[in-house]
RNA sequence: GCAUGGAUGGCGGAGUGGUCAAACGCACCAGACUGUAAAUCUGGCGGCUUUAUGCCUACGGGGGUUCGAGUCCCUCUCCAUGCA
């Protein structure tokens, strides 16, 4: 069953399945626009804390948003600062994050300062950063919790996608909003929000919660339990998955649209993610088994520089502390995930 | 030639009588990373042993003092600086 959807955004025409690369910061780390254009992305993901922090509302605002300050065309998905909240705070109970129902009060990394978000503030700066497909603000539970803590973070987290789908109702709504469903690992709190949000109208439906350090089969019952009962119209968005063969499988299941940080983050370590078009690997490139490799990064790749410079250049490269090298890595693992689905989705 | 100060692991550099196979860097080897506080973090890094509170060899060479020396003494070699 090869699941494919067409979403219609003002930045143009997605169809699914597809992967979006990770430009947190308005920039997909190394790569510029027209690298994104070779390697096929249609779309790319940023994050509404980040660019709430720098740049800023305000100079998003006079740069026509985050299409024209970045100078990308196509689509772009915004984070809501939900998973900030986990990160920055949950994950590490530092003090930097407060819950109330009302909205998330934050302490920024960068200089300490103090930040309120609330689900329409959330949406607020996005409509600042001008995103096309915008995610409510939302509470990841953290991995593991306990039923009376995820249920607490799910309940508000429907409150606010049902504050989210009234602030669109008044105000300019020329976007798509997506809901995310949480519930921890527990499988009535995961079916009851699914059901819950499905009766509002979003445009899609994420799945949160996931990919915080459950082993892999815990995140895979979610999608059993939670796919089933999203409309099948409607995109399913798993957000934060995976490795190619979770993307795979959760494409599988059901899932059209995937972001990850681990073919941008890992190239930058020195990971590169590699296929032959049916199977998939890793390899450290830093192992001194490549230092006399002088096999091509990529033969097939259908860029230049990956199908030109040899494996043991990169890995000198990486060993000099070459910012080439992060370029090319990156560029390497990213082609990897483009072409993830291109053999399912014709 | 005299005087003074040095010589420590691949390198830099701690250490002045025991808890030193030797801090900390660097280099090297390996691992982690899943809605990016991440060009980051963790581990290893004399030899042997599967492991170890295990054994062996080690702080320029040789000799000595001491229960015990990288640390104290003598001597040799080399290096640096100063004076002849």
């Amino acid at each position: 069953m090869n699941r494919s959807l067409s979403i219609t955004t003002k930045h143009g025409l997605l169809k699914t399945p597809f992967f979006m690369p990770i430009a947190t910061q308005g920039a997909v780390k190394s790569l510029t626009v027209a690298d994104l254009k070779r390697l096929g992305a249609t779309i790319v993901l940023s994050n509404t804390y980040h660019l709430y922090l720098r740049p800023g509302e305000k100079l998003l605002n006079s740069a026509k948003g985050l299409h024209g300050f970045m100078k990308w065309d196509g689509p772009i998905l915004t984070d809501s600062g939900g998973y900030q909240v986990f990160s920055l705070g949950a994950k590490n109970n530092n003090g930097l994050v407060k819950l109330t129902d009302d909205g998330v009060e934050f302490k920024d990394h960068l200089r300490g300062g103090k930040h309120f978000f609330t689900p329409e503030r959330a949406l607020e700066i996005q409509s600042a950063i001008g995103s096309d497909i915008r995610m409510v603000l939302d509470i990841c539970s953290e991995y593991p919790c306990t039923e009376e803590k995820a249920r607490e973070d799910m309940e508000r987290t429907l409150a606010w996608a049902e504050r989210s789908i009234e602030y669109k109702k008044k105000n300019d709504g020329d976007y798509l909003l997506f809901a995310i469903v949480q519930g921890g690992m527990h499988q009535s709190l995961r079916e009851e929000c699914a059901r819950r949000l499905v009766e509002m109208p979003f445009d899609g439906y994420a799945i949160g919660g996931v990919s915080v350090g459950e082993p892999w089969e815990e995140a895979r019952k979610v999608l059993d339990w939670v796919v089933p009962l999203l409309p099948e119209n409607k995109p399913r968005y798993l957000m934060g998955v995976g490795k190619p063969e979770q993307m795979q499988e959760a494409y599988r299941k059901g899932i059209d649209m995937f972001d990850c940080v681990i073919p941008t983050r890992e190239a930058r370590h020195a990971k590169l993610y590699t296929t032959d078009g049916t199977t998939y690997g890793e390899i450290n490139i830093l192992n001194e088994k490549y230092s006399t490799d002088f096999s091509v990064i990529n033969p097939n790749s259908k860029l230049e520089e990956l199908q030109t410079y040899t494996k043991a250049y990169l890995r000198h490269l990486f060993i000099v502390k070459e910012p080439l090298a992060l370029r090319l890595a990156t560029l390497h693992n990213l082609e990897t995930y483009l072409t993830l689905f291109s053999s399912n989705s014709s």
